[in-house]
DNA sequence: TTGTGTGGTTGCATCATAAAACCATTTGTC
DNA sequence: GACAAATGGTTTTATGATGCAACCACACAA
């Protein structure tokens, strides 16, 4: 089998994640919705990507839980792709990835833009990783434990 | 040109961490350098991918700055593949996507691990988007602005 | 009813990935 | 130092994924 290497059965939540969020365009496609796109050819003309591909993504998200379709907002008879809780859910994923362009990026006079607070219209503050009492960790203030109940596999 | 689309002229910053991070392996391999794996062959033992694959993809994320080579810490002739601070800077990319799984995977009972708090043993808090003054923040309750001073492009 | 825009699918060429075989160098063993 | 084995890759070949263009069905507007 040279099938591209699926983490389906991984035992690893962030192989698992990356089964669902792992390719090229799947994360621009849900930025895009969390945008407020709702529409195929609105996808297509604001990422630019084929339309075959567009719609094998699209197909493979609503299959993850993570878009759902429904019929469109206005009225028409055709339909529309919102996002789902699950698809929402990874808006953390999508600030991270951008502070870290923001920080690290070896050209941030690229960047065009940058997330603000709708309210004050100032910048959002880093995410952090913190423990239940509040303290700030860093990796290495961290472990992985073997889930507490039922069975379990390689680790990761 | 067909070429496996590039969004390194992208000016948006999600796009931008993807071309370097956005791939099968990549976060896989920079997770098991966080365990401390440094060796070749320990991340193509851990991770049974392609030795092909496994090389070019330490290539790639030596190029951008994320792994960096380095005669071996044993005095041995072999070299490691160490973290960079860019590289360390991904935590938490990979929390918000272990983070995600933990919450909404439709089997979570096949995830093996906990990421735990090293001084106490307890589960560490979800990552959590705050204003500066510190109010949490719902993806509706963000925007974009364009970045203050130099050129931008298209948006994202 | 004819025309146009929307939302796809189908073919085809090219690229990336995967497995296995192969190879050079380093290391351990005698 | 000679030899075998482990390490760290590269090369070869097969197959799946991607990207572009062409095509098509349906909705909608005139």
């Amino acid at each position: 089998m040279v099938r591209r290497t699926s983490f389906d059965g991984d035992s690893c939540p962030i192989a698992r994640s990356l089964e669902a969020l792992g390719d090229w365009w799947s994360l621009l496609i849900i930025r895009e919705a969390l945008f407020g796109v709702r529409r195929f050819g609105e996808f297509q003309s604001k990422l630019g990507m084929a339309k075959n591909i567009l719609a094998a993504r699209l197909r493979s998200l609503v299959e993850h839980g993570i878009l759902a379709t429904a019929p469109a907002s206005d009225g028409s008879a055709y339909q529309e792709y919102v996002l789902t809780p699950k698809g929402r859910g990874t808006f953390p994923v999508l600030v991270a990835l951008r502070q870290w362009s923001e920080e690290f990026d070896d050209h941030p006079d690229e960047i065009a833009t940058i997330l603000v607070d709708r309210a004050k219209g100032r910048p959002v503050k880093k995410l952090e990783l913190r423990a239940e009492d509040g303290r700030l960790l860093s990796p290495a203030d961290t472990t992985l434990k073997p889930r507490p109940a039922p069975r379990r596999r390689a680790a990761g």
